[in-house]
DNA sequence: GAGTTTGAAACT
DNA sequence: CAGTTTCAAACTC
């Protein structure tokens, strides 16, 4: 970074062309000048490929001008003792962050915090590259997300972070997501993950559903800023991660299916970069099919494609997961959305009034302490079982019309269905193995397993805990609380007032990531042995479950975890405990 | 991409 | 509660 000697002057000792003119006016343009001579500096072309959205803006912006007195402080302070040229970084710093302060307008709900935090981080990631060459980036990274906090609980950034993207209620749902994204780019993944984690979470309790969905979309945006860097940035921004988030995640991530949503999930604001867009472009029905291929067929990241329904019934899945229509939705006439949080709310109050469980999750897992299914559940291998049963005449529940073969678990005897196939699990009380077996003398369809395996999103690679999470969630005996944690996350926000069961979640998030990471890192092992296995171990009330006193507290946060993971996958089985045990 | 099939959700 | 209609996803061509 070789910085013209001329701006650094400007903006290292402005004062110093004062003495050519005295006048106070001139003096007060001085003083105030830095910034866009720093604009126009060299390193503005370290930004150069970056596509900021409204430069213009950092130098308008009320609110940036605001934020601009604190940050300089802070950045006065790291710098005070350096060179003039470190001086030079800080004031370039500086200025990256006083953009970033100008984007950012709303107070977002941690939700969507959790959403796309990962679009502010680019910035840091670039604002780390710009200076990455001298200086540390870590440091940097650090340096800059400090002064960006708009609460003072950024100290605990990290943490915070998890407990929002993992607490939520969709633990498995909103970490898939999450994953997805990462996995997207592993470089720019990391690189974003970890820096927009804490701004995000940061921001105040979201006032403005609205505000929040714009926050969604910028981030979004944002994020995918840093993808298109990543050339030139890439290094140092996934360097930036690797210490926390990012590589963890990353190694999860790794597991394949989900970069095809990643790719999906982090556009999924409303991206205007044409190149995202045209990612996104796909009509509904491929996105659709890309997410279920990520591997959740009934809780994955979900976009509608409502048209009548204004997605104010459990038509709508956005609605009935509980998360608002976001751009990738096909909807029409959607009233799903924050704008309309009061019409939503209501809506979903009517229907809870008419059925308590409505939003309840579909699946249960017996091996919970919630037995409302019925005995005949416990009989098969797999637990779980869809907590109304299905009603499928034609499908033989054989295909994804039937709403237990969708969530991989198998028909009960609740199921009012006919002609009952269901591979994962007959209502007469086959069991998913016997199945297999049988299928392969009886039908003999190659297909069908391909069908299990490839269309059925989660049986191949992801286990079912992650694709029902709510049921798999020791904790539950309530209903209520249930139902609040719906099924997805979904790159949209959750309906805000999903956040009060967040805090009591915070330790089961814990524990969730971790046992999702076992599993996950598990899955993928078992993929390459045996995809029936590991839908077994997947459902099996055996599988692993980490009691929230396991991972409890500090313990270090599952990232540090990461490489221990392995040695936790060795275990053949954790006790299934309850967090309240 | 358009049209059909399917079964859940909603309605009566 | 049962029957019918509506709806959107899943599926087929």
């Amino acid at each position: 970074m070789d910085t013209p000697p001329k701006t650094v002057t400007q903006i290292g000792t402005p004062i110093s062309k004062l003495k050519v003119e005295n006048s106070p006016v001139f003096n007060f343009i001085n003083s105030l000048s830095p910034i866009k001579p720093v604009k126009s500096i060299p390193i503005a072309q370290t930004f150069g490929s970056l596509s900021f959205s409204s430069p213009p803006s950092v130098f308008t912006s009320p609110h940036a001008a605001s934020h601009k007195g604190s940050r300089f402080k802070s950045h006065n302070n790291s710098s005070k003792d350096e060179s003039a040229s470190n001086a030079e970084l800080a004031s370039i710093g500086e200025e990256v962050e006083v953009e970033e302060a100008s984007i950012e307008i709303e107070p977002s709900t941690q939700i969507i915090k959790n959403d796309c935090i990962t679009a502010t981080t680019p910035k840091v990631v670039n604002d780390g590259s710009c200076k990455d060459g001298e200086m540390d980036l870590q440091k940097m990274c650090d340096h800059n997300v400090k002064p960006k906090s708009k609460t003072p609980d950024w100290g605990s950034l990290f943490s915070d972070s998890e407990l929002l993207i993992y607490g939520s209620p969709n633990d498995s749902e909103a970490y898939r997501c999450f994953l997805q994204r990462q996995s997207n780019s592993e470089t720019r993944l990391s690189g974003g993950k970890k820096l927009t984690l804490e701004p995000v979470s940061n921001s105040n309790e979201p006032e403005s559903s609205d505000a929040l969905h714009r926050g969604v979309r910028r981030r979004c945006l944002d994020f995918e800023i840093p993808g298109k860097n990543k050339q030139t940035s890439g290094e140092s921004s996934s360097r930036c991660v690797v210490r926390n988030i990012g590589l963890h995640l990353n190694a999860i991530a790794m597991s394949s299916k989900d970069s095809n949503v990643a790719n999906e999930y982090s556009f999924s604001g409303n991206i205007k970069s044409s190149a995202l867009v045209e990612l996104n472009q796909s009509s509904p029905k491929k996105k659709r099919r890309k997410s279920e291929q990520a591997g959740d067929g009934e809780s994955s990241c979900k976009r509608c494609n409502c048209k009548k329904s204004k997605c104010l019934k459990l038509y709508c899945e956005c609605f009935a997961a509980g998360v608002y229509c976001i751009e990738p939705c096909s909807c029409i006439d959607c009233f799903n959305k924050p704008i309309h949080e009061d019409t939503v709310l209501a809506t979903r109050k009517q229907i809870e009034s008419r059925n308590p469980l409505a939003f309840a999750p579909k699946v249960i897992r017996n091996s919970d302490s919630i037995m409302e299914v019925g005995d005949d559940a416990t009989k098969t291998p797999a637990s779980a079982r869809h907590k109304r049963g299905c009603n499928c005449k034609k499908s033989n529940c054989l295909k994804k019309y039937c709403e237990c073969y969708q969530s991989g678990v198998g028909c009960s005897i609740n199921c009012r269905c006919e002609g009952c196939k269901n591979a994962f699990g007959r209502k007469d009380g086959s069991s998913f193995v016997a199945m297999d077996i049988e299928h392969d003398d009886e039908t003999a369809k190659p297909q069908h397993h391909a069908e299990l395996f490839n269309s059925v999103p989660i049986p191949p690679s992801t286990p079912m805990p992650l694709r029902q999470p709510l049921a798999q969630l020791p904790i539950s005996s309530n209903n209520v609380l249930l139902t609040q944690q719906s099924q997805h996350f979904h790159g949209a926000s959750l309906y805000k007032y999903q956040s009060f069961w967040k805090q009591d979640m915070s330790l089961l998030s814990h524990s969730r990531i971790e046992t999702i990471t076992e599993e996950r890192a598990e899955d993928t092992e078992n993929l390459i042995q045996s995809p029936i296995t590991t839908n077994i171990n997947a459902v099996s009330p055996n599988s692993k479950r980490v009691s929230v006193s396991h991972l409890d507290s500090s313990e270090s946060s599952p990232w540090r975890r990461n490489s221990g993971r392995k040695l936790l996958l060795s275990i053949p089985t954790f006790p299934s405990l309850t967090p309240h045990h």
